[in-house]
DNA sequence: AGCACGCCGACT
DNA sequence: GTCGGCGTGCTC
């Protein structure tokens, strides 16, 4: 090719998709520039950053203008085509475009420097590490460990053998059975034939406890964190380092998934159930899913680890096209606690003005640990006082102005606070409505159960760990600090102490409250329940001098539950075998697949005028065939900061069927847009967490 | 998605 | 008179 005769790229630029340039665009260079090279290009009266993109076989036939690239970025490498490839799959199953997706994807810094900014950038990086350095021992495995990881090397060998990629590992263990053990002896011996491990995490809170653990097995190796935590600065410099190659480490959040990493040689998603994985705006991505497509198509072992794998992973389990590796002892010799039900329905009454937090069981389960020196944990997922305020002259409730929800009461500071929208306001000293002066709190949150507690176990040192009390930098890091020093008798939280943090000293944890997941109209809420209690239940005992005594209490209304009984057995296999029939009787995902349209407007009806005129228009497509469209339906929270929102379900039996639906039908709501006045935004969600 | 243009209403 | 509300149209 001439120097003279100017080549023509396709360049992925961050625009919409469905518009009339939401696809790769053509642009010309002096000479042929890789896949993969960042460059900055014209688009409109502005420049934008953009990658060039693999030419497609049937390029878009040529505009009437193309315009000259203005500006090669080539100190970075260009991406691969093993990255560009999850972009592609990436974009094109959850009905993104491609250049949107990619870009969005990049480290935000990288977008905004210009070529001699980032080599200054890239000048300034570390240099990779010499020859590894000697690692410091390690401790012993148990059987189980050794044979997973014998499983592990012995599925890698036999793929190799077949010419096919190892099939994903479920690692699948209770707390404290050695999961982190053996991630990092896989990650060893990746590391020893000279490649990269990409281990994710659900939330940024447990990055720092894991690359603790890493740093310390690994030293001298370069590990690089990549969550949404960091500075700017520090994320393009740790993406910029995995890209590189140099970092043989990379260990983030679901946004780590779409690391650049040229020598990947092992995936590990650790929790792999946790619905933090799934992206929920902008690409509604699974990270977990992410990373299984990702390793199977560059043939890398992905170890899954969970106590409560989600379902669909089980699922495959049971087709054989995962393997399960148990990890059934807790290291030291820990056992799981003993679960004991109340029934709170065959309690006494309490006597008038009187209200029941706890079962005096329950309360004089809590005495004893209190004597022994034992810590115990009480677990209710509602953060604030009261989640409402009510009057009882004119029963006027603490409605959001804003949103189809109430206002929770939060006593420290007086205020009653939307949780969907954030309006905030001071809480009144009368009904707003009639001016009563009795407007009482009603239900309880875990500010409201910290203060019970202060008064049912006087002397005690009670603490709290929710998002209110752990808002700040480092505040959460704190609060853990104090409960493993021991300045803490009774700890309440919601959720987010159940996750992978490691009490040694609890003996004694409580479900205060947990009914309202058995009953929810969310098909996922048991499964996320049985995690939850499980996770839970894995906060105490860990210790086998302790094991014996610990035990876990759940105050509920329904003992008879089949959840509840599986959980006392520590029975996941039931648990799950039970869910999966309901399942597959319901046609519910992972014996269907889901994607939900959503749309949102300054009307309920505008939004479902959309969604309706959206599902006239599927109904009249061949693509239709073997997809069920629901009627649009407000989500259970329809309006929030004033906008509301609407929402629509397609079902079916073939994955396949609904991505040849969603493909050939969403260009068309671009069009179908302009009919609707007052619609916001619409949306599509591919496999949906809730619907 | 930006970013322009353009056409109506109200304020220094 | 212009400042600014957001509808409409365009971007390789």
């Amino acid at each position: 090719v001439s120097d003279l005769t100017p080549e023509l790229l396709s360049v992925a630029v961050e625009t919409p998709r469905h518009t009339a340039v939401g696809t790769l665009l053509d642009y010309h260079h002096g000479q042929r520039l890789p896949a993969g090279t960042l460059v900055q290009v014209p688009l409109g009266r502005r420049e934008v950053p953009g990658l060039v993109w693999d030419r497609p076989a049937d390029p878009a036939p040529r505009p009437a203008t193309v315009r000259a690239v203005a500006q090669v970025l080539d100190a970075l490498p260009p991406l691969d085509a093993d990255w560009r490839s999850l972009v592609d799959f990436a974009a094109a199953y959850y009905q993104r475009g491609v250049g949107e997706l990619a870009l969005a994807v990049l480290p935000p810094e990288l977008r905004r420097l210009d070529a001699t900014q980032l080599a200054r950038r890239l000048g300034r990086l570390p240099a990779a590490a010499d020859a590894a350095p000697a690692a410091p021992p390690r401790p012993l495995l148990n059987e189980e460990q050794q044979a997973a990881l014998q499983a592990l090397q012995a599925e890698v060998e036999s793929a190799a053998a077949a010419g096919r990629a190892p099939a994903p590992l479920l690692l699948h263990g209770v707390t404290g059975s050695g999961k982190t053990e053996v991630y990092l002896h896989a990650a060893e011996s990746v590391l020893a034939a000279g490649r990269q491990a990409l281990v994710l995490v659900p939330e940024i809170n447990l990055t720092p406890q894991l690359e603790a653990r890493f740093a310390a097995r690994f030293p001298g190796r370069v590990l690089v964190s990549l969550h949404s935590g960091l500075t700017p600065a520090q994320r393009l410099r740790h993406w910029l380092l995995a890209h590189l190659g140099r970092a043989e480490l990379v260990l983030g959040t679901r946004l780590a998934v779409f690391a650049s990493l040229p020598r990947l040689g092992l995936v590990v998603v650790d929790e792999e159930h946790d619905p933090s994985f799934k992206q929920q705006e902008g690409a509604r991505y699974s990270a977990r899913d992410l990373a299984v497509w990702r390793a199977h198509r560059q043939r890398v072992p992905v170890l899954l680890g969970s106590a409560t794998p989600a379902l669909e992973t089980w699922q495959r389990v049971q087709e054989g096209r995962y393997r399960r590796l148990p990890l059934e002892q807790r290291i030291g010799g820990g056992a799981m606690p003993r679960v004991r039900l109340v029934d709170m329905g065959r309690l006494p009454r309490p006597g008038p003005g009187q209200e029941r937090a706890l079962a005096p069981a329950l309360l004089a389960a809590l005495h004893e640990r209190l004597a022994r020196g034992e810590q115990s944990l009480l677990l209710l997922n509602r953060r604030g006082y009261a989640p409402v305020l009510h009057c009882g002259a004119c029963s006027w409730k603490s409605g959001c102005p804003h949103c189809s929800a109430w206002r929770v009461f939060h006593k420290g500071d007086r205020t009653l606070r939307c949780h969907h929208c954030g309006f905030t306001e001071r809480v009144p000293r009368a009904c707003p409505e009639c001016g009563n002066l009795d407007i009482a709190p009603v239900g309880r949150g875990t500010e409201k159960l910290a203060e019970q507690l202060a008064q049912l176990l006087p002397g005690a040192r009670i603490g709290r760990i929710d998002a209110d009390t752990t808002r700040g930098v480092g505040r959460l890091a704190q609060e853990l600090a104090a409960v493993h020093a021991g300045e803490v008798d009774v700890l309440v939280g919601t959720q987010m102490v159940a996750k992978g943090h490691d009490f040694r000293r609890i003996t004694l944890v409580a479900a205060v409250n947990p009914d309202a997941a058995l009953f929810s109209s969310d098909f996922r809420a048991p499964e996320r329940l049985f995690a939850l209690l499980m996770q839970a239940g894995g906060r105490a005992g860990r210790d086998a001098a302790q094991a014996a005594a610990s035990e876990m209490w759940i105050q509920t209304w329904h003992p008879q539950h089949p959840l509840f009984a599986a959980l006392a057995r520590h029975d996941y296999a039931a648990f799950a075998a039970q869910q999966l029939a309901e399942r597959r009787a319901a046609g519910m995902p992972p014996f269907a697949a889901l994607a939900l349209l959503r749309a949102d407007a300054r009307t309920p009806e505008t939004a479902a005028g959309f969604l309706q005129a959206a599902q006239d228009a599927a109904a009249a497509l061949p693509e239709a065939a073997g997809v069920t469209l629901y009627p649009p339906v407000p989500p259970p929270v329809a309006r929030v900061a004033d906008v509301e929102r609407m929402q629509m379900l397609l079902e079916s039996p073939s994955r396949a069927a609904l991505q040849r639906l969603l493909t050939a039908w969403l260009p068309s709501l671009h069009a179908l847009r302009a009919g609707h006045k007052g619609l916001l935004r619409w949306a599509v969600d591919v496999d949906p967490l809730a619907i």
